[in-house]
DNA sequence: GGCGTTTGCCTAAAGGTTTTAGGGAGGTGC
DNA sequence: GCACCTCCCTAAAACCTTTAGGCAAACGCC
């Protein structure tokens, strides 16, 4: 009998493979089983259950992203930078749309501490060095960048823009262009004080 | 033997409930079974099949979300409407997380059609009316302001926000700011022309 | 090279979810 | 009072998850 091989990390490299073949709800330990033509319950030796499988795909995928946004990153300021970060996320995001997907999961606070999430806003942060931006705002600034982004590729890839008039492509580049000028222009603390009507 | 009077509404809203108190992974038809103290054959007599049942609770969920954004947008118009309608979507995200997981479920392209999703572009574009913005841009700042609430909310609910410094409340409020700041000063076409760099 | 130990994949089995097929009883309409 | 239809039921097959225990291949050691 040949030994197949396998490893928390080889199964997570097929699940992610897998999840972009096939869709991420569809990643289960038995469709990983038979990928790797074995038995289910040969797959319990290395993963604990099925959610670790799914965190695994995850951690994959967030490490594969931040590599690339590192790579994209280096040489660039500015404007520049933040369509370089803005285009690996979704570029990553259509090119492996169940790794994308494994992405989201949530994650407890000490697997997300240690993941390359931490790089993400790392990184984020960098791009914020080409603007004019203090503490809290620049804060701020990340988080709206990251929502953009991940909303963005989640709600284009879920179809939503695939009914009306311009080409998403267009739209992103011009948000990009507008979040540009955003953080250019960054506005003064409470520049009328209407948007606090929250309990 | 009495009837438990289900349909594929009740199964619907009781489908909701189970997602706010259990979790939107947890709804299954066995779940909802026992939460109506039927057995779970029976529900196939009003649901094709499991899918359907998330598929109702997220159409259930983008309805109640549009009534909530209608009555706030109200007799309000620009910064005031902006505000309103992102605080609609925070809180209901906040109160209902489930029926907001479920939100995200992909819709096939008919049901989206004739899903409540059509009202929430409808009035995002209503709100656009207080600012001075053309086609396309006016799409294009559609989109953005989707992709900002769907994806702030999600980092939000997801705890991405939760381990560092700034209360979300706080980025939440200067986000708002931030957009309405921007949607008053939308730049002109390609000011630099750096952004495209995709295939 | 033999020998014990570890490792890796196996069989077996129990429990949960999804889905289909067909049946019986309760309420409705004539 | 009878037929009918609706609603929920039992039964059963298929699939996924997870645990327990076994056997044989690989590894390390002498």
């Amino acid at each position: 009998m040949v030994r197949a091989g396998l490893s928390a990390e080889v199964l997570a490299r097929g699940g992610a493979e897998l999840a972009d073949e096939e869709g991420f709800e569809a990643v289960t330990v038995s469709a990983l089983a038979r990928r790797f033509d074995v038995k289910v319950a040969s797959l319990y030796s290395h993963l604990r259950n099925s959610q670790e499988l799914k965190v695994r795909i995850a951690l994959l995928a967030l490490e594969e992203m931040a590599d690339r946004v590192s790579a994209a990153l280096a040489g660039r300021a500015g404007k520049d930078a933040l369509a370089a970060f803005a285009n690996v996320y979704r570029d990553y995001a259509r090119e492996h749309p169940g790794r994308f997907a494994a992405a989201q999961t949530p994650l407890d606070p000490e697997t997300a501490a240690a993941s390359a999430g931490v790089r993400h806003s790392q990184m984020t942060r960098a791009i914020l060095r080409g603007y004019a931006l203090e503490e809290p705002d620049q804060t701020h600034a990340i988080r709206l960048l990251g929502s953009v982004f991940q909303g963005y590729v989640t709600l284009e890839l879920s179809g939503s823009f695939s009914h009306s008039a311009p080409d998403p492509q267009v739209s992103w580049e011009r948000v990009i262009d507008a979040l540009d000028s955003l953080l250019r222009n960054w506005p003064a603390q409470a520049s009328e004080g209407v948007a606090d009507e929250l309990p």
